[in-house]
DNA sequence: GTCTATAAATCGATAGAC
DNA sequence: GTCTATCGATTTATAGAC
């Protein structure tokens, strides 16, 4: 037991345990969680097949601690933008720049979505539901609510809300499905995705 | 051997080939490829285990059937559009309607639609890709064309075809896997889509 | 054509040496 | 902390009876 030996293992478990999840989020994308198999992770993460359960308990664990961080995540980067002192409008822009921007340029931000739409889908992650009992600490229900400024504002075409912001998700994971698969080279240019909210009105009167 | 019974066989052949690929359909969607069991998709099926290897050879000859479906429904849906004597646009919005409506209605329909996204995703079908070498047959190009008419008769905003394509596909593959999960209960309004494609100018001389 | 039983292979999780 | 070896459970695919 050298002095230091402390603080150096937990610094190790902490690097481990992030490059033990970083290989994870890749392999889940590609394969799926039922395909992913935990020597595939290990072999991405570089260690041994055994040295996996010294960090995680489960395959099911891993899993679940990036869709924990990715839907940290997507609150926070909403959060985010809900703060900026701008219009709602422009805060659905800043948010699709920024969105488009972290896709195209690092692929670990595709996989986030990628991951997400999978938790969705699966059902059994009630932060990520749409429908049903709502929370205010829902990614989905803080759009939303950023919706319904810009509505009464005029900056964003009537209806409802919540459609909008699902066609508005339902695009996003699509296209970051796409990014990520090398179905597409790029995402596409934001004003695409921005007219999506654009009211009849606003072009009329320009 | 009974006078009719070669033609019935072919027929009962025919009928159980069509069961089971239906039932695989559903639990494929579900569960994922990798998750979905044989004895999942008997069970759906109602009969053996041991009668799926009677008829296919294997589990993924199963799901390449499923998608060479789904490729040749979205081949024929795209030629109906383009067949009909309507502008580009209407032709458009013709398809958006039938899609969402045989999505909202019919679950298989949301389900062809999934089962094309992780197809795409996972690179192993030519016909699927956006990118790469062009294939007149492909679904995409086929809409992409359709985009380009509407663009030169001006009722389509300028920009690249692909990109709006791209976008468009992503929003509804999205939004089907959205809706066959029970994520949201019903499909959005089509005119919500359609602003994709709006072009500014339209809006402003009317 | 349909079923049950079994073979063969795979994978998640654990045990124990270093 | 890290590795190798192994168990146990599950699953695909096949074989053979009816």
């Amino acid at each position: 037991m050298s002095p230091r030996s402390e603080e150096a293992n937990i610094q190790i478990k902490d690097d481990r345990q992030k490059q033990i999840l970083c290989s994870a989020l890749k392999v889940f994308i590609h394969k799926g969680f039922a395909a992913a198999k935990m020597s595939d992770i290990a072999t991405e993460a570089g260690i041994s097949y055994g040295l996996m359960y010294h960090y995680f308990q489960s395959k099911e664990e891993i899993y679940a601690e990036l869709v924990k961080g990715a839907i940290e995540a997507s609150k926070q980067a909403l959060e985010k933008a809900q703060k900026e002192e701008t219009e709602p409008i422009d805060k659905i822009r800043a948010l699709i720049v920024r969105i488009f921007a972290s896709v195209g340029q690092h692929e670990s931000a595709g996989y986030y979505f990628v991951l997400m739409m999978g938790a969705m889908t699966s059902g059994a992650y009630p932060a990520l539901s749409m429908e049903g009992p709502q929370g205010p600490g829902r990614p989905f229900e803080m759009l939303v609510r950023i919706i319904e400024d810009g509505q009464r504002k005029g900056q964003i075409m009537q209806g409802s809300p919540a459609e909008l912001a699902t066609t508005f998700f339902s695009a996003i994971l699509g296209l970051a499905s796409l990014k990520v698969s090398g179905t597409i080279a790029s995402m596409p240019d934001p004003g695409v995705l921005m007219r999506i909210f654009q009211p009849a009105s606003q072009a009329k009167t320009k």
